[in-house]
DNA sequence: GTCTATATCAAGATAGAC
DNA sequence: GTCTATCTTGATATAGAC
């Protein structure tokens, strides 16, 4: 039977997913076009398929990037000296910082098939292992995006006092 | 000087976005286009820009008329025996329901000038009548919505309890 | 590994006639 | 209030030559 596993990149294509994930970085999803790719590569559109399948690719290859990259970023947070502040506020920054990568990463449903194996259970352990049990794991989760796409898309009144709502929350899951 | 308040809509613009958001909610963003509208409507797409602008000018429409009947179910919530469960139940099962109008409504910073004046406000205030303070009433709420994105966007394991995730953090911000 | 040429499709919006 | 005709722009993707 047929493997779902994605093949290993070669190296242009890895180049190729690198220039990708700087323009999506930079410009947004909207900019992020087959075209506009090969403009940052000078070449043509077409020759981005010799080297990956389709732009479902890209995405993906970009998104099990991030999911290491945060996986790591987490376990690096929680081994400080309060965990759960730890990697909310790795979260918290992580979108701050590359708002666009944040959003390829959560606003959809991932296409788990295609994406390097065990790259999102990496990622969640971290959380799991600081809020102590999986239904507090996921209720700190959910309050930590929460905030995070809310400030993000600008919904919070202008006055807010964003940290203390913050500190609201994670005060709370502690007790 | 120039008003930002949106003006009323004729009863054939209202029909118009009636129809859209019809189109919005069983078929999602994608397929709100203008072309499509006038199909529904049975006429060409040219005829819709007599009655609205443009096409955001029917996006802020259809965002102003659910803040209304998303404050009015929130003031039906809270005024049960529970509001704070009340309020975020309802919350849930309208994006549950309305998957594609809830993501009009929430995805995206809102073009508050555009909106029907007050709508936001009224919509936000029974969650901080329940919360008690502004601070927790921001916490919950992201806690919900994030719980709630989680969900739609399919982020959960398959066999997560999320009934339980939805008690345990609804549990830590009443103490 | 990259090219040109092309297929296919769709989007938002405007001008001006009726 | 609706029409036809059109503009402008853009997307993903394929075939086949070099």
């Amino acid at each position: 039977m047929a493997s779902s596993v994605p093949r290993e990149l070669s190296p242009r294509a890895q180049e190729i997913v690198a220039a990708a994930r700087e323009l999506l970085e930079e410009e947004g999803a909207d900019a992020l076009s087959m075209r506009r790719l090969a403009d940052r590569l000078g070449i043509r559109a077409p020759s981005i398929y010799k080297h990956l399948p389709d732009k479902r690719a890209l995405e993906n290859a970009i998104v099990s990037d991030l999911f290491e990259e945060v996986a790591a970023a987490f376990e690096a947070a929680a081994a400080g000296d309060d965990p759960l502040a730890g990697i909310t506020d790795t979260y918290r920054r992580f979108a701050r910082e590359h708002p666009h990568l944040f959003r390829l990463m959560t606003e959809r449903p991932l296409d788990r098939d295609r994406l390097t194996p065990g790259a999102e259970e990496r990622a969640a352990a971290p959380i799991v292992r600081a809020a102590g049990d999986p239904d507090t794991a996921r209720a700190v989760w959910a309050f930590a995006h929460g905030m995070t796409v809310l400030e993000l898309n600008g919904r919070f009144p202008p006055g807010a006092d964003l940290d203390a709502a913050w500190r609201r929350g994670l005060d709370a899951f502690r007790r």
